[in-house]
This record gives structure tokens, C-alpha cells and sequence, in this order.
DNA sequence: AGCACGCCGACT
DNA sequence: GTCGGCGTGCTC
């Protein structure tokens, strides 16, 4: 027997199947979609089996496997055939595609494994009629009664040298069970009366299936109990669901709103669980003792089979877009692959769709069902726009007297107050007032961000930090300026505006310990606190039916960001955000602050007119040449000889002009960060309507540079930000 | 990723 | 003459 196997190296230039013999005592345990341990080089690699045939065909002789890693498949037919088509989409290596597929745990680097923790039961053996018990042993069987397992600590809770005897006798037989690490509340199938509109939007999604459909829906419209009446059909149907949510709003508000109702069928895949949490429960998948996964973006490639619907929530966000390390892929896309394979159907639900989406609804590629009203019957929240520029003048500090005066009247209400300081794109950063010089990171092109919990001044790219200085190295002056507002400097202002209310500050630092999140949530839901001041954090998701103000402190940084997306961006975080007020029975209100009070981005949010946005959006986009008019691909060429990268990206971006029609093609340019740990990277990005050349052409350049050791290129197909 | 091979510069 | 630089190629 002969056996395919991809090794487990990130590499243009091993990513092919290398063939191995597979020797006689293995042969019987073989699988496609196993992992093997295969000698490569003088190395000892993982790898997955891809193949298994009968002869070598090729002329070299074959090496044997070492061993075998998975008693199980890890890998399905359905997730391997997945992986090629994400490969040939992404242009990334194969054995990538797998890897993101797979819990970490699994990616073992020379099979460190996690281990599989056990718990010992015990059932009755054969008990012969003559066989006597003392009172403690008659306890221990008793047990038995309605389990024919029953752990051993509840047994040895009894008595355990009476456990040991009945051992011995064999009256109780071991067996050995998989212990789980992450507890399940019961199942208490909390079941809200739908709507009307609900009802009607459950039907045609139902009705309608196979599709893909958006669900755009007002914030408070009751999309997730919409969802779960969704899945709960295709459960009664004996079908699986899989249900995506931005890492941010994976908070245990929401997982305990599923779990209330689906009690253990459920496994949640989210980043608080340790590596050996997320492994127990892509286990529980994997041996269908669940049927709904929830989880964020990896969550896509969870080992489903026979899946009812897909369901993607707030499909605006910008984290179903995987950015950074390959494979750069889409769950939006691969959500519609798998639905493709099992026939069945994809809910993209968001009250600010993304324009490509809402555009694709539009145009009848997609279905559009529409939940115009909040499930309380109010109508959303009044929202007033505060011109900050005037503002300035009459007090110093960060809030407005609008503002001030309407968290007072809240507090005095006794109900609750988020505060959004919106930091997306911004860093405080320091900089000197009289010469303007900032601190820059000497590896990476980029400023460096004041930490005051050390006092230093840190990249945030490749972690290097220095001490804070006085004075300005440049001019000498103690003349240095901390820009920007940090949460912590918020807090102060707000304690000192309001010395008795009480504030929960949510952000980066406050989250970041195991738990630290839950609590908060838990805490100021039960009116612990007054006031919840964050970051994005505090925007999307919640539900705490006691807020009824909503203040967003800066609403422009996001908006200042070079990305072309900026005004879709901060619309979109404005409307979620005000969307936290007044959801239950309380009338809620909401005030933005800003410098730019006529953008439309800002404007339109107090109608909540998406639409209105949505067209004129659209109609900069069509002018621009952005999508969704638009596909977008972003080629970095990366290395540390500038001048070098730079003339190859130049040879690059000729050959394309030569060998592509109707492409707009920009750069090279330095890209946003220009340098990173010391790698200069450039940027050649195209514009273009029908790709259908664009892959064997970049196929061929990925070729021709893949020897090449000082040049790296990346490709990124419709990326999610312009960096 | 590792490691060997191989072809040019500065040394005991 | 030889040590060692790293550019290039290969791994079933």
C-alpha cells in the first residue's frame, strides 16, 4: 500500500502530495484524512493522507511512514475537497487551508497532542444469587438502580475500600469515558411567542431553502430569536446548524441565550476556551454529539454533517474576513461553499448590511427579508448629533454639556449609560508640541503607543518598547504631548463629573483576563454599575434592558481612517451602538459627538437611514471603481532590500499591464506600514470586474518567485482593509 | 523549515 | 592553498 501524503510545512515549494509506503502492521488502520508521521529530509514532519493506492507510480523509491497520529479521521471528504477549492480561491498553500480547518491543538508539531483527559465509570458485572453485600457495599450497588454507569467519584464519595472490594469481586466492571472540560447548563427550551413579521421571516427562509438570503433587520428586531426558530426546525428534521458571530459579540450573553434553549446539543467554539476546551469540544462535533456549533470566523470549517443552515450574524463585520496569515479566505464564501455541498441554506443577518451583500440582495442574487420593526414596538432610539467644534469653546474636557446633562438625568432615573470612545484606527501615540517630533519604532514604520501600566512606549507590531523620555530627543524641550483620549483618561473626566456613580471601564487592559469579560457583562446587567464606558467592545450585541442612554464620545476617529471603507465603517458602528438603547421597555436615547456633524456617515444615523446611506455610498463607490463595483486584490511584495523589492514589484506590475485588459492597476506603493521588523513591503493593488485571467497569471508569478528566498509574496483577494 | 551543495572572497 | 559566506535546490 502507497499512500498521498501533504506534509505539514507552509511552503510553495513542498506544498505537493509526497507518496510513502505504508508497512504491513499500519495497513489496516490507514484512512484518508488521517495524520501520519512520515520522514522528510532529515526531518520528521506531520502530514495528512491525501491518497491511498496500490503501486508507485513515479520512478523514486519510497520511503515508509513512521507511524500513525489519528485512530479517527480529522479531515472529511467534504473539508478535503473544501481545502482545494480554498486553496485554488486564495492562492495560498494547501496544508494552510487544512491547518485553519482544524482546532490548534491539533496542529501538533511533532505530535504534541493535547491530552484527551478521562473520567473512570463503572457498571455491574455478573452477579451471582449467592453473592452477599455488607450495608456500604448494598449503598454502592444501589446506585446502579437507574445508571448502568456511574462515575467513580460519586462511588468513592460512598466508601472507597468498600469500592475496592466490589472490584476485586468484580462485581463492578471499569470503563474508561472522555471527560469533557467545558460544563453544560441543562436544557430548559426557553421558547419566545415570534412576532408577526419573525413568524413570516421564519417561513420564507424555511419555504425558500435552498438560498442564500440577508437577513436586515433593525438593531432589536429580534434576528437571533429568528435564528433560533431556524434552527430549531432543521433540528426537528434531524439536521445541524452552524452559526457565525463576530469574536466581539461571542460574549456569554449570547452563548447562554442558545444554550438556554438547545441545552447541550450545542458547542461553542470562542477564544476564551484553552487550546484542550476548544479540542473537547471540535471532539463533541466531530462524533455528532452536537448539532449546533457557534463559534467566530474558524467556526465555518466546523466537522458538521448534514447541515440544516448556516447562519451568519452581523455579516457587516470585517472578521469574517481573515486578513493576516494565509489562507486569506472569506467564511462569508465558504459559508456559501458548504452550503453548496449539503443543499442547503445561508442567513447573512445584520441591520447594516455590508454594501457587496445588500448589493448582491438587490440584484436578486441573494434573497432580502426584511424585519422593519423592534420586537418591543418602539421605535428606535432618538438620536442627537452634538457639534463638538462649538462645543470646544464652551467647556475643556471630552464631554458636551448635552451629554453631561443627560447622564445625569439618567443616573438620577437609576437606569444604566454606555459610553463608546472609538478607537478603531487610533493610537495615542506621543509627539513633541513645540518640534512635532513622534516616536517612531526603529524596526517598523510606525508609532509608538504609550502604555501607562509600564511606562513605556511600545510597537505594536514587533513588540519592541522603550522607556518614556521628558524631554524631546529632538529639540530638548519638556515639551512632550500625549495625544488622544485612552479609556483610562476618560474614566477620570467621568469620575469627576459624576464623583458617585459608579464605572465599569471595558476595554483591552480590563478584558484581557480569563473571565474578566464574562463578569463585566454579568455585573453591570445586574446594575452593579452605572455607567459601562469601552471601546468597540460596548457596540455590538448587547442587551442590558436598563440602558437608556447611549453616548458615543468621538465619533469621527474611524472616520479618518485612509481606507475607503471608512464612512461604511463608522455608519455601520454608529447605528449598532445606538441600537444598545432603549430595548426594552424604556424609551432610549442617544447622543453622538463629532467634528464632522454634517458627513453623511454621522447625519444619517439619526434617521437610521440606512438606505438613504446605502445610495449615496454607491454612488462614491461607482465613481471610485470600489466594490461592490469592483473586485479589489492587493499584492504585497515584501523583503529587506528595498530597492530590490521595489524593482521586482515594478517587473510584477508590468507584467500584469501587459498581460491583463480592462484591470486597473495601482503601484507599486509603499504600503501603509512600510516597514515591518525591518521587511519593506509594496503594495501593487487591481481593480477589476472578471478574473477569470487574474489566477493562472498570479499562479505563474507566485511560481516564478517561490525560490526565491528574499522576496515574499501575498496575495489578498477583496481585502478587508486597505493597509 | 532544515540541510547539503557549490562557487567566490580574505586569511592561518 | 583553505575556511566560510550564503544563494540555490531538494525533501517521497
Amino acid at each position: 500500500m502507497i499512500v498521498g501524503v501533504l506534509v505539514e510545512l507552509s511552503n510553495k515549494n513542498i506544498d505537493k502530495i509526497f507518496d510513502y509506503n505504508v508497512p504491513v502492521e499500519l495497513i489496516s488502520k490507514i484512512k484518508v484524512g488521517i495524520r501520519v508521521i512520515v520522514p522528510f529530509g532529515r526531518m520528521t514532519l506531520e502530514g495528512f493522507v491525501l491518497e491511498i493506492k496500490k503501486s508507485n507510480d513515479s520512478n523514486v523509491e519510497l520511503k515508509n511512514i513512521i507511524s500513525i497520529v489519528d485512530e479517527d479521521i480529522v479531515l472529511n471528504s467534504e473539508l478535503l475537497e473544501l481545502g482545494k477549492t480554498m486553496r485554488n480561491k486564495t492562492l495560498s498553500t494547501l496544508i494552510s487551508c487544512y491547518q485553519v480547518m482544524l482546532p490548534k491543538a491539533l496542529k501538533a508539531k511533532n505530535g504534541s497532542v493535547v491530552n484527551i483527559k478521562y473520567d473512570t465509570y463503572y457498571r455491574l458485572g455478573n452477579i451471582s444469587p449467592d453473592e452477599k453485600f455488607n450495608s456500604k457495599q448494598n449503598e454502592i450497588i444501589k446506585c446502579f438502580e437507574n445508571n448502568d454507569l456511574v462515575s467513580r467519584s460519586k462511588l468513592v464519595s460512598i466508601s472507597l475500600s468498600s469500592l475496592n472490594t466490589l472490584i476485586k469481586r468484580n462485581i463492578l466492571v471499569a470503563e474508561k469515558k472522555e471527560h469533557y472540560r467545558v460544563l453544560y447548563k441543562e436544557i430548559n427550551n426557553k421558547k419566545k411567542e415570534l412576532t408577526s413579521d419573525q413568524k413570516e421571516v421564519v417561513s420564507s427562509i424555511i419555504n425558500n431553502s435552498p438560498d442564500t438570503f440577508l437577513l436586515y433587520g433593525v438593531t432589536g428586531s429580534g434576528k437571533t430569536e429568528v435564528y433560533m426558530e431556524v434552527i430549531d426546525y432543521y433540528l426537528s428534521l434531524g439536521k445541524s446548524s452552524i452559526v457565525l458571530v463576530p469574536e466581539i459579540s461571542l460574549t456569554p450573553q449570547m452563548i447562554n441565550r442558545f444554550r438556554e434553549r438547545f441545552g447541550d446539543k450545542i458547542a461553542a467554539l470562542h477564544s476564551a476556551l484553552s487550546d484542550g476546551e476548544k479540542y473537547d469540544e471540535w471532539r463533541r462535533i466531530v462524533r455528532g454529539e452536537v448539532s449546533i456549533v457557534i463559534g467566530a470566523r474558524s467556526a465555518i470549517f466546523a466537522p458538521l454533517t448534514n447541515v440544516g443552515v448556516i447562519i451568519i450574524d452581523e455579516e457587516h463585520s470585517d472578521s469574517y474576513k481573515q486578513s493576516d496569515p494565509n489562507p486569506r479566505y472569506n467564511a462569508k464564501e465558504i459559508a456559501i461553499l458548504r452550503s453548496k455541498y449539503h443543499n442547503c441554506s445561508v442567513v447573512l443577518g445584520s441591520a447594516t448590511p455590508s454594501l457587496e451583500v445588500m448589493a448582491r440582495a438587490k440584484k436578486g442574487v441573494f434573497k432580502l427579508l426584511n424585519l422593519p420593526n423592534r420586537v418591543n414596538g418602539k421605535s428606535l432610539p432618538e438620536v442627537d448629533i452634538i457639534d463638538m467644534n462649538n462645543e470646544m469653546k464652551k467647556s475643556k474636557g471630552h464631554f458636551s454639556l448635552k451629554l453631561i446633562s443627560s447622564i445625569e438625568e439618567c443616573l438620577e432615573k437609576k437606569e444604566q449609560v454606555i459610553l463608546l470612545l472609538n478607537r478603531r484606527g487610533y493610537s495615542s501615540f506621543i509627539t513633541c508640541k513645540n518640534c512635532g517630533y513622534t516616536f517612531k519604532c526603529p524596526k517598523c514604520d510606525i508609532s509608538l503607543t504609550y502604555h501607562k501600566s509600564s511606562n513605556t512606549l511600545r510597537c505594536h507590531y514587533c513588540g519592541y518598547g522603550e522607556k518614556v523620555y521628558d524631554k524631546c530627543p529632538s529639540c530638548s524641550e519638556e515639551s512632550l504631548n500625549r495625544l488622544g483620549v485612552g479609556t483610562q483618561k476618560v474614566e477620570e473626566e467621568l469620575n469627576n463629573i459624576f464623583p458617585s456613580s459608579k464605572i465599569l471601564r471595558m476595554d483591552f487592559d480590563t478584558t484581557s483576563k480569563k473571565g474578566a469579560h464574562e463578569k463585566m457583562i454579568e455585573d453591570f446587567k445586574n446594575q452593579k454599575y452605572d455607567i459601562l464606558l469601552g471601546t468597540q467592545m460596548v457596540a455590538k450585541g448587547l442587551d442590558f434592558s436598563q440602558v437608556t442612554l447611549v453616548g458615543v464620545i468621538n465619533a469621527d476617529t474611524s472616520l479618518n481612517i485612509p481606507d475607503f471603507r471608512s464612512s461604511e465603517n463608522t455608519f455601520s458602528l454608529l447605528s449598532q451602538v445606538a441600537g444598545r438603547s432603549g430595548r426594552s421597555e424604556k424609551t432610549g436615547k442617544v447622543i453622538i459627538q463629532t467634528f464632522n456633524p454634517d458627513h453623511y456617515a454621522i447625519s444619517m444615523v439619526k434617521s437610521y437611514d440606512y438606505l438613504g446611506f446605502y445610495n449615496r455610498e454607491m454612488y462614491i463607490r461607482k465613481q471610485l471603481k470600489y466594490p461592490p463595483y469592483y473586485y479589489l486584490c492587493n499584492i504585497r511584495v515584501s523583503g529587506k532590500d528595498a530597492s530590490y523589492i521595489f524593482g521586482e514589484a515594478l517587473k510584477i506590475k508590468r507584467s500584469l499591464d501587459r498581460n491583463l485588459n480592462n484591470f486597473i492597476i495601482l503601484g507599486p506603493s509603499n504600503s501603509s506600514v512600510f516597514k515591518i521588523n525591518n521587511i519593506y513591503r509594496y503594495n501593487i493593488i487591481l481593480k477589476y470586474k472578471d478574473d477569470s485571467l487574474l489566477y493562472p497569471l498570479l499562479e505563474k508569478i507566485i511560481e516564478h518567485y517561490k525560490s526565491i528566498s528574499k522576496i515574499k509574496i501575498d496575495i489578498d483577494f477583496n481585502p478587508s482593509q486597505m493597509l
